[in-house]
DNA sequence: GTCTATATTGTGATAGAC
DNA sequence: GTCTATCACAATATAGAC
């Protein structure tokens, strides 16, 4: 691994843990065991590397997503998709929701200049399939709002949870995989049932 | 209103938008029309200031909730009443949610010994409920889960959803809105059709 | 209670030798 | 590329007069 990778990757753990604000150089610096000194050699400033370390995680989490939702797939083979890589990358790698949502909210227009260039996930191509399969009567908006918010969540408030329902970490993460097969039974229930 | 209230107002804003570690006196002090010192003369330290506006808006957020949960109202209502409180509170105060799980996140231990005399949210009489009604054919904390999930989630992403689906403010207030009826029904329909 | 001025510390960033 | 030493400034907090 090169320096840059190392520092890359403790400024991740310890951005995901305090976000740009409370993150300290020195504290990335002696987790990649270097000095600030060279860290500053490597990215000039604490907005530099933290960009690096937001744009990563956000292709992470968000760029296979994408690339399932606008492929060809069939609308159910689609939707088992979604749900089960979103819940195996989140699974890997928890603190991403948190992060990104974070640093959304506090500092909206750095963010959004940082994916000016980028293009943003557009849902035509799974409207469409569901439009067709539903005749209409399920809106796609409202079924893909709910697919992420039954996935994601679950994630972004772990700590509260796992504490309300009193579950070991284990159980926690046994929850949520099983959580796969319920969600994906309540999404396609109601494209076959539209009500 | 007094000084100390017009501080914990303009804390809670500043609070909201940057976070604790983001957060800075001096903008709080000018937003209070007053200077560093005297806010140091009401709050001795930040971290003082932010736990006082934190249990308030945690309170505001979750003391309502638990009393409907926790309630001797039938099932039925119960969930309607819990969807609608949600969404109505939310729609006032959005900045709740982020809020509290960014500083649940990144800063745990201090907001645990926070609450470590308070009653935390239980499940019992909601679960007994679900299971009665159910013959214990529906998990009932994978269904509050999911009840959790659509009500708040769609507030969090509030600034990605309304980029990604191109709707203004005000159409994302409606589309909130709506989601009341939507909700109610998806629970509804897993209590009384157990599948 | 309210202010000005200041102490004190933490932190991002750089200079410059090797 | 790597280090030590240091700058410059921002931010919390306090002292002390009124």
């Amino acid at each position: 691994m090169t320096t840059e990778e190392n520092i890359l990757t403790q400024a991740r753990m310890v951005f995901y843990q305090k976000g740009l604000a409370g993150a300290r150089m020195q504290e990335i610096a002696d987790l990649a065991g270097i000095n600030k000194a060279m860290l500053h050699y490597y990215f000039k400033t604490k907005e530099q590397l933290f960009d690096k370390v937001f744009v990563q995680a956000f292709e992470a989490f968000a760029k296979e997503i994408v690339k399932i939702l606008n492929s060809e797939l069939e609308l159910e083979d689609k939707i088992t998709n979604y749900i089960n890589h979103t819940i195996d990358v989140l699974t890997k790698d928890p603190g991403i929701p948190v992060f990104v949502l974070n640093e959304l909210t506090y500092n909206p227009q750095r963010i959004t200049e940082l994916f000016a260039g980028t293009d943003m996930v557009d849902l035509e191509v799974f409207s469409e399939q569901v439009n067709k399969q539903t005749k209409g009567n399920v809106d796609p908006e409202t079924l893909f709002i709910d697919m992420v918010a039954l996935c994601v969540y679950p994630f972004v408030v772990a700590p509260v949870f796992k504490k309300m329902l009193q579950k070991t970490d284990q159980q926690y993460a046994d929850m949520l995989q099983a959580r796969k097969a319920h969600i994906k039974n309540n999404i396609l229930l109601r494209i076959s049932n539209p009500s």
